[in-house]
RNA sequence: GGGCACAUAGCUCAGCGGUAGAGCACCACCUUGACAUGGUGGGGGUCACAGGUUCAAUCCCUGUUGUGCCCA
């Protein structure tokens, strides 16, 4: 064995240890393994995506669980994966075609759809390359793309059977048009922003000589107006209720209708319909009967197709963007005294998220998908525990989105996606099939069937990853196996979009849940609370901070941070911090393996003899529960709080400290095969946070097979001999040390002087344990001697109560007086206020008569306690008057 | 406007009926045989505010204030 290197390199050895990993199967799921499963469906990331923080955090989530149950003998799959995004993808493309000057119309769809494939060979395996990076085990042989055939097979198998089973269909109403993109997006792709817009408030004349004023926020689509809509009940306007408008600049005859829609407290109380261009309106609309003209194109233009005759001034407009058409059609109101007044308000506005457009609502056909009925099993799945969200809470979000969802329109204007498997003849009946063979067979031979144009939602063949990826419809060994999977991971973001959806496709095709537990983390943000984003430019680059500090210290960072229901906080100097807890670990191996520390397959940790090696034993069994409880919860933080403390605080500053003085005693031997056992133990309970440091120590001192600790045997507590007596007679010995140093540094004693330690009414046990770890007392205390108060307590000595004992450190002359006595003093002060509060509960007929026992007990003892601390200080202090 | 979180040491957070904690930062001391990427010690909190329940409230309940997120 060559000696550890003075500090890790994580730069030199994680691409090797992951090599190493992978080439040993242990990423492998292994179905035919008489094992229980153990299955987590990686959200697939965008193909055109790079590894950002948020990655970061999710995917070390859940590499750690799944490095969690592989060592705990599960069968493992982790499935991982990309979506081919159709939009992101798309729009990537056509960008790089634009610097080829070439458009995407002008390719024409077959040698566009090359181009992307083509693009995606080249670029779109790099979020998966760096998943590596972050340390990541997912079962890479079974990777799955959702344009892959068996996936494609999958989606129109599932569009099929909802066709037929009537829970897709095609209809006409209003969608969210990205006039940009040209295309229908969802509601969940809209998002609504503040916008400091206008009211305009305009005449509209009544027949018989009356008017009457609308307010509205969007002047332009008044050409598509066919009604003024008043409240049945405001008796400002009642008398005008089925009297006919003309709609100025078109002359159009509209009438004035009686809807609650219209408030009486918005505007003036009247509102003018255009049930093409408002949600609300098109029910207005349909309510009362009304025609639907658009008046703007697919690129937001305005179009007079469907406004029939119209004077000059609108036809001048033909073809116009829609912005610039308002400003003209405000001036033209204006011109002819018809616009009352312009006042500032405030209101939402949508947004197509990826395109950053104004969105259109527009008036088209197209697919949808009835998510009512498939959401019903969903929420009965949440409401009956079949699924659980953790935390909790989430339950709550879900439920009401579920409980009203709205249709999902599953039909998108774009090339790059899976195309919809419905076919037209000539006379426009649509056949929906598998194939076009299928379709054929349906319309009968000799009809000439053409297909539809549109693909699906990236997000429908989404949600059917957790069985698409293992085969369906395909009843695959792997089906039965992994479905149901066991927890999905992700962040609250995508509930909506992901989530529920795969709860809706998995219930209805499976007939079963698509995952038991899902567990909901938070958002990654700098260190400040802020979220990250590139205008901003407080974006983090997790590669970057691999480079820097090591993937351990960034997984370490992100879990530690991952507290339930809270956002991760994260800045390069956390993850620097953070590295140093790596290095602490690096640097107690090389200690140990200086000392002879290695594996002794031999050593049996229940026949460990020595207190402190009992102990030690006896704090990894606390440390092993209190991990396996935090994963168990999703408590990453408890977690690595666990490890944490258990590390730094328990071996390091205790065990190895107080095993120093013991390498070199006839005690080595247990030492050192105590030390070794108890490295092995951390080292594969921190494996999951931490794979590489702890592979690469767990390879160097041998206790496997090189890459092995991967498929190591999660550690579970031993037997310890009498381990309370072990626990307590060490906790003790840290006590007293900390006692003592805390007197020398107070009384600025420095370090390079010794001092006797002079144990005053110390029971026999006290002083057997004092004389029995003397050497590592004077290590650690700087004590020259330790034994029995011989005779009077020394004048000025410094002095401290420790249970039934007075430490007495005769320091005369090195001690300020005045400055011991107030320590004293305060120490005195502090254990009477304590006594005095236990006494005066003790005192209280209420709370002895009421209080449990157990805690009667718990207060009797410190009344004790304080009370010969009382006695003993006062003692103390009395002696230095 | 509706809903959900959150408010504990300078910062980040844990605790959640019975003795208020950690890490970082800060101050002082220490290059003691792995680690200065270190060690030791210390200061620092009426647990947002006001009521209520209870023998007992940071913890449970109600309200107020402030912050964040989601939906309209």
């Amino acid at each position: 064995m060559t000696t550890l290197d003075k500090s890790f390199e994580p730069a030199s050895c994680e691409a090797r240890l992951y090599a190493g990993w992978e080439a040993s199967g242990a990423f492998a799921a292994q179905p035919d393994r008489d094992a229980e499963p153990y299955t987590i469906m990686i959200p697939p990331p965008n193909v055109t995506g790079s590894l950002h923080v948020g990655h970061a955090l999710t995917m070390t989530l859940q590499d750690i669980l799944v490095r969690f149950r592989r060592m705990q003998g599960r069968d493992v799959l982790w499935q991982p994966g990309t979506d081919h995004a159709g939009i992101a993808t798309q729009m990537v493309v056509e960008r790089l075609l634009d610097k080829e000057g070439v458009s995407r119309k002008e390719l024409g769809r077959e040698t566009f759809l090359s181009r992307v494939w083509q693009w995606k060979a080249e670029s779109g395996g790099n979020i998966t390359r760096q998943l590596r990076r972050l340390g990541a085990s997912p079962d890479w042989a079974r990777e799955r793309f959702t344009m892959d055939e068996g996936l494609s097979v999958a989606v129109r198998e599932v569009f099929v059977r909802l066709f037929e089973e009537g829970l897709i269909y095609q209809d006409k109403r209003l969608v969210n048009w990205d006039t940009a993109l040209q295309t229908a997006i969802s509601d969940l792709e809209v998002e609504s922003r503040d916008v400091k817009g206008h009211m305009w408030y305009i005449r509209y004349p009544v027949e018989g000589d009356e008017e009457i004023i609308v307010a509205t926020t969007r002047p332009e689509t008044m050409l598509a107006d066919t009604a003024v809509a008043v409240h049945p009940e405001n008796e400002t306007y009642k008398h005008l209720i089925g009297k006919i408008v003309t709609l100025p600049l078109t002359g159009r005859k509209i009438p004035v209708v009686a809807d609650e829609y219209a408030d009486p407290e918005k505007g003036t109380g009247a509102v003018k319909i255009t049930p093409a261009h408002d949600f609300n309106d098109f029910e207005v609309g349909k309510r009362h009967g009304l025609e639907m003209p658009s008046m703007l194109d697919k690129q937001g233009r305005i179009t007079l197709a469907e406004l029939g005759e119209m004077p000059d001034f609108v036809r001048s407009l033909d073809g116009l963007d829609r912005f610039a058409a308002r400003k003209l059609i405000v001036a033209e109101l204006e011109a002819q005294e018809l616009l009352v007044e312009v006042k500032p308000h405030p209101h939402m506005v949508p947004y197509g998220d990826r395109s950053g457009t104004v969105i259109e609502p527009f008036l088209t056909t197209q697919w949808y998908c009835n998510a009512h009925v498939l959401a019903q099993p969903a929420i009965k799945a949440v409401e009956e525990g079949r699924i659980n969200f953790v935390p909790k809470q989430w339950e709550n979000t879900f439920f009401a989105w579920m409980r009203d969802i709205q249709p999902w329109c599953i039909s998108r204007q774009l090339w790059w996606g899976h195309r919809i498997p419905a076919w037209y003849d000539e006379a426009g009946k649509v056949y929906v099939a598998r194939d076009e063979a299928a379709a054929q067979a349906q319309a009968g031979d000799g009809v000439a069937l053409t297909q539809d144009e549109d693909v699906l939602d990236t997000w429908f063949s989404s949600a059917l990853w957790p069985f698409s990826t293992l085969g369906w419809p395909e009843q695959t060994d792997e089906l039965k196996t992994y479905y149901p999977t066991d927890t999905l991971v992700t962040g609250f973001d995508i509930i909506f979009f992901w989530v529920a959806r795969m709860m809706m496709m998995g219930l209805h095709f499976m007939g079963d849940v698509p995952f038991r537990t899902i567990y909901i983390h938070g958002l990654v943000r700098d260190e400040k609370g802020q979220k990250m984003s590139k205008s901003k430019g407080n974006v983090l680059d997790p590669l970057t901070l691999i480079d820097e500090y090591g993937a351990d210290a960034l997984r370490y960072s992100v879990a530690a941070a991952a507290g339930q229901g809270r956002d991760v906080k994260l800045g390069a100097k956390i993850v620097e911090t953070n590295r140093g807890f790596i290095t602490k670990i690096w640097n107690a191996a090389r200690f140990l393996e200086m000392n002879g520390v290695k594996p002794n397959p031999d050593f049996k940790p229940e026949n460990a003899k020595l207190p402190l090696c009992r102990w030690v034993l006896a704090r990894a069994n606390e440390a092993i529960n209190a991990a396996t409880a935090g994963l168990d919860a999703y408590r990453p933080n408890d977690y690595a709080g666990a490890c944490y403390r258990f590390a730094w605080g328990d071996v390091c500053d205790w065990f190895i400290e107080l095993a120093k003085p013991g390498f070199a005693s006839e005690d080595a031997a247990e030492i050192r095969d105590t030390a070794a056992y108890v490295l092995g133990v951390l080292l594969r309970l921190m494996h999951p946070l931490i794979p590489y440091v702890t592979e690469a120590l767990w390879d160097h001192f041998g206790y496997g097979a090189a890459c092995s600790l991967i498929s190591a045997p999660w550690p579970t507590p031993v037997v310890v001999q009498d381990e309370a007596q072990a626990l307590e007679a060490t906790n003790w010995l840290i006590a007293l040390i900390s006692e003592i140093r805390s007197i020398r540094s107070e009384m600025n004693v420095p370090p390079s002087l010794k001092s006797p330690v002079l144990l005053q009414d110390a029971s026999p046990q006290t002083l057997a344990r004092a004389e029995q770890n003397f050497e590592a007392i004077s290590r650690l205390a700087r004590a020259s001697e330790i034994g029995p108060l011989d005779g009077p307590v020394p004048k000025n000595a410094a002095q401290a109560v420790l249970g039934e004992a007075t430490i007495i450190l005769p320091l005369e002359g090195l001690i300020d007086l005045e400055a011991e006595k107030k320590r004293l003093a305060a120490a005195l002060a502090k254990a009477e206020s304590e006594l005095k509060k236990v006494q005066a509960k003790l005192g209280n007929a209420d709370f002895t008569s009421r209080a449990p026992e157990a805690i009667l007990e718990e207060h009797r003892e410190r009344e004790q306690s304080f009370g010969n601390e009382v006695t003993r200080l006062s003692a103390a202090l009395s002696r230095l008057a």
